[in-house]
DNA sequence: AACTATTTATAAGA
DNA sequence: TTCTTATAAATAGTT
């Protein structure tokens, strides 16, 4: 149907081949909807031009869903396919790892080790008392950094401690060293500058922990 | 197109209707296939007509299940909907129990100890130490069990023993006690009879272990 | 299922 | 892309 009538073959032409292909395009949607409302029919039309671009056409008396659900039925097709089942297969295989990993722990907990014969015991066993070795030595680690982290803290307040001593036998020495406006105001001044630092000295102690706690630990 | 012009509204007669469905099915058809092979085009046409029927045109050059694929992935368009999306939401549950699952374990090997503070290292080396007490005291009850067992066995063959040799002093106290043929094969007699017990002595000594096996276990 | 008068789709050209 | 138009194709109503 056109001005001249043309053989049914690939046209070679790519700009040829995209303007009919636009124009059939438009009559072969043209035609689902028509088919849609006179004859009271589901359709779906999908195609992909030759550049990979996609068109569609669905009946608007139909979701895609219901649509493809129906055809699956009436077709015995499974559109699912290779998705569903390589994730079904994932599922599983995880599944089965994960069970292992579990009695794995659940042995390594000393329960559900009913199966278990005495060499797979005595592994077990072995097994253990090596992970307890890495752990007790870890441990061990932990404290003694911690220690001599709060051994270090403890120097530094104590030499704080020291200076500040110095600084109030100074002042009590030559009460004028510092700037007073009246001797009455002069012990609330002393006191103010004590707990200046002694807050930090507390916050220090707890944070993490105490020494006593590490002592007990150990 | 045809001798008058129709109005696009559902054709109220039914056998009309089924007419127009048959001729106008096969002109789009028709058309879906021309663009295939004109435009090299991948066109999947589906319909189910007013009574339920099914008939659907895909491009050859394609199959069902690729073209799916395909247009899913193009459209964006989950046609599996909430089950799907279900599934991956299980998977990726299960994916994260697997790796809190392996941590598990590996803190149990005494690997993977970088963060833990002291009091879960302490936690984590009790767990340890009352499992491994649970594993010795399983090891110790396994092999107890077994060398009863081995014991049991040992008495009864050395039962078995006795009989032979008592049976094999009869014999030779009183020759006719067994029907013997003559007297050139009585020597091959009795060392048959010898060698049917042994075998099986032999054999229950070493299924499973040893009983020298089981001392050095322990 | 055919036939066929008409409508519709579209190939080629602008 | 869109419009035009000559012509091929599709098809509604009829037989």
């Amino acid at each position: 149907m056109g001005r001249g009538k043309i053989e049914i073959k690939k046209i070679e032409n790519t700009t040829n081949r995209q303007v009919t292909y636009s124009k059939r395009r438009n009559g072969i949607f043209k035609k689902a909807q028509e088919l849609t409302v006179l004859c009271d029919a589901k359709v779906s039309l999908i195609m992909f031009s030759s550049t990979g671009k996609l068109h569609e056409f669905i009946s608007p008396t139909i979701t895609t869903k219901s649509f493809f659900d129906e055809y699956q039925k009436t077709a015995c097709v499974d559109l699912w396919g290779s998705h569903y089942e390589k994730m079904q297969e994932n599922y599983r295989r995880l599944k089965e790892i994960n069970n292992k990993l579990r009695r794995e722990i659940r042995q390594r907990m000393g329960e559900d080790l009913n199966g278990m014969k005495i060499k797979e015991l005595q592994a077990l066993e072995e097994k253990m008392t090596s992970s307890l070795d890495l752990i007790r030595e870890r441990k061990c680690r932990v404290i003694k950094t911690q220690s001599e982290t709060y051994r270090k803290k403890v120097r530094s307040l104590e030499q704080q401690h020291e200076n500040l001593l110095l600084h109030l036998k100074a002042k009590i020495e030559d009460p004028l060293f510092g700037l007073v406006d009246n001797e009455g105001d002069y012990e609330i001044a002393l006191a103010n500058e004590a707990n200046n630092l002694y807050p930090s000295l507390r916050l220090h102690h707890h944070h993490g922990g105490s020494f006593e706690d590490l002592l007990r630990l150990a």
